[in-house]
DNA sequence: CCATGTGAAAACTTTCACAGCG
DNA sequence: CGCTGTGAAAGTTTTCACATGG
């Protein structure tokens, strides 16, 4: 039975894996591919074969037994699944700091689909300005501007200590969905999908993890030192 | 039975959250709170109390049974567990564009110990000036710094196009943990440990949810629709 | 004969329920 | 009496194994 997507529950990891894939299906169709296995796709995003062939059928059967995947067909079904070519995603941007016109100047993200269309800051010396072409406007006016182009994606770039008012006043806004890159718990209305990114949690679990590498290196040492010690 | 930490394997999502964890200790040693709780930690990071005491329970006992935690002091304990006070980790970013300037300014980065202390890129323009007081230097040289600085991390954060030759690089320079922002699957020998994060797949996946919360209220709807025509 | 698609088993994660301690 | 710490149950995700179709 082909399972329709939209209603189920998708699980976090498969949505997650699913735009991996297409981010090397775009890799593999600039570089000519025209058909790949799902050990290929595998092996090229790090994740098993059957995981690829599971995920994949959350949404429907895109492959050809004995054959593969078409590269073209397969990315457009993904696409599709992410919403390509259903509408733009306009997006605002508030906090113009480093970080808020480094994600402005992303070409990686207007290639999607997304597209920044206005800026907003507290302070005075930068409203008013065009960063990468984005006109930056008073945070007084955010509602009124998400309301009247009907933005659809606020992404927050302020400092924690203002994320939560500028989650809620996007959220008055009617904006439908956050990307948040303050370090800083938010909540909003379940209604509001939000996904946090917190670059200096990032660099707290690789110092972790590489503990945790050179531990285990450590004690197979122990083991192969104690090995030949017997011998 | 006490369990101590770094043999075992803690999961991924044990890590995350931990990390979500001692960022809102932080937060609330600031606002001089005490004690708290595992059902305010959970409230404050969106998950269940079970679900935080299962991940404290995995590193030791920190808590007293009728109060609940001592903040400073579940808040050293966690440090501990990612290596604050064990030493200071020394950082270099390869790719000196609007992505890696962001990385170099984030305060917060540096308040967990990180410490950049080079930069690399390939424009000869680049080479040679300071970005945020850090040295950017020729890639040609990453080797010999990376090797006489004892640098730990390396950040990527140039197109993706070079992502993979950096990270060879990296890894022969015996860096012991790599973060990459470059939208690229890159494999490293499993005794690198590697974190990607990928910025436009974060957009894909918003726009999934997006799609994926409206579709629910729309069948809501239709739910309220229905009975209220049957009434 | 090859590789997909998929039920079922295995592994893992989260929640539950409560014993035990301050 | 309240809240932690923790085995065990419930729930979820991944892997396995193989039927099915080009």
């Amino acid at each position: 039975m082909v399972k329709k997507y939209g209603l189920e529950d998708v699980s976090k990891a498969t949505v997650s894996r699913m735009a991996t894939y297409l981010r090397c299906l775009t890799y593999l169709e600039q570089q000519g591919a025209s058909t790949l296995s799902s050990r290929e796709l595998a092996s090229l995003t790090g994740v098993s074969a059957e995981q690829v062939r599971q995920d994949l059928s959350v949404f429907g059967r895109f492959g050809k037994r004995g054959t593969g995947y078409d590269v073209a067909h397969l990315k457009t079904e993904v696409e599709a699944i992410f919403g390509r070519g259903v509408e733009r995603w306009k997006c605002c941007i508030v906090g113009v700091g480093s970080l808020g016109t480094a994600l402005m100047s992303s070409r990686m993200v207007q290639k999607w689909g997304f597209r920044y269309v206005a800026a907003f800051d507290r302070d005075p010396r930068k409203i008013g300005t065009h960063v990468e072409r984005i006109p930056v406007y008073s945070i007084d006016e955010l509602k009124t501007i998400v309301r009247r182009e009907h933005i659809a994606i606020g992404v927050i770039a302020v400092p924690a200590s203002s994320a939560r008012n500028v989650a809620r006043i996007l959220c008055e806004a009617g904006i439908r969905g956050i990307l948040n890159f303050a370090p800083q718990s938010i909540k909003v209305p379940e209604k509001v999908p939000m996904l946090s990114v917190d670059l200096s949690q990032e660099f707290l679990k690789l110092s972790f993890y590489i503990q945790s590498a050179e531990q285990r290196a450590r004690e197979e040492q122990i083991q192969i030192d104690a090995a030949s010690h017997n011998e």
